[in-house]
DNA sequence: CATTTATTGCTTGATCCCTAACAGTCAGTT
DNA sequence: AACTGACTGTTAGGGATCAAGCAATAAATG
């Protein structure tokens, strides 16, 4: 299973003479990938890999965050914060919080039950994540760090 | 723009004394920013990034696909498929061909409206692409492409 | 102070994706 | 021939995402 080309794991007939069209392909294909491995996780515990995502960014604040900020930390709009806030404020484990100086806005944080559920799967995901890269060394995760930075830089300056 | 780390991209406050992680995240982060870029294209013709990667596929396919092996080439279940093919069968894109010998599949192949379509967007699709990857030389693909390789091997020997 | 501009969170409608379950069909076995 | 098992495409239900647009509020401007 391992060591398999990304035109044969497709099943590709098409040549791949555009080098920057299969990199492109293999970052989506392995972040799909990675990303269905982990909601099989989330999913013991009744969560998605989004409602996971904002339980994190929640554990690691160290200032109040707004949805708009939420929003931004991880990468999707606002309307999508909503969506996912409401789920979890459904389950019990985060709550808004009206912020008196600025009615605009909430400052969303864990409930007591919210912080429960990240120290118990904070740790089974970080030992997956671990499983899955196992076989990379730290130096070769880095260059790929490196590499794909240069990439979203690209995309900031030009597709922006 | 360019040269930001990823911590500061996402105003993070947590420590990345976790390089795993925030591999992962790198890779996630950065396959969700090529896909949102290509559907700015896309939106333009009518055409869902999902649906552009049919037609592409049926453009470079020299067998006959079914809709099952469609779905394994483009790594999404069946009835994905068969909610996007419906999309594109009504635009008159695509069709599916009833096949004598095995009355459970259909092949699907692209329509005169649909190889027009895909010549139209196709070249301006790996315009963007090389815009985007313009920072990147050949060789540094390369390495990406190979280090992303080991990383989805290591999801199917262990995570799947 | 009044007007304009910007921000915030929410809603709506569309698409995508998944899981689960289903009926139809094929193939191998008994 | 009948049964069992596997495969194919579809449907139903739920969640995430986006774009567009709204009302409330805040900030900036005149």
């Amino acid at each position: 299973m391992a060591n398999r080309s990304l035109k044969a794991e497709l099943g590709l007939d098409m040549p791949f003479e555009d080098v920057l069209h299969e990199t492109v392909l293999s970052i989506i294909r392995t972040a799909t990938l990675l990303s269905q491995s982990g909601a099989g996780l989330f999913r013991q515990f009744d969560l998605t890999p989004a409602q996971f995502n904002v339980l994190l960014a929640l554990k690691y604040k160290n200032r109040d965050l707004t949805q708009s900020a939420l929003s931004k930390r991880l990468v999707v709009t606002r309307a999508s914060i909503t969506s996912v806030l409401d789920k979890l404020e459904g389950k019990g484990l985060v709550c808004r919080e009206r912020v008196p100086k600025n009615r605009r806005i909430y400052y969303v944080a864990l409930t007591a039950a919210g912080r429960d559920m990240v120290e118990e799967v904070e740790p089974l995901y970080r030992e997956r994540i671990h499983g899955l890269l196992a076989g990379l060394s730290q130096k070769e995760c880095r260059a790929i760090i490196r590499s794909l930075e240069r990439v979203r830089a690209g995309i900031g300056d030009s597709g922006e």
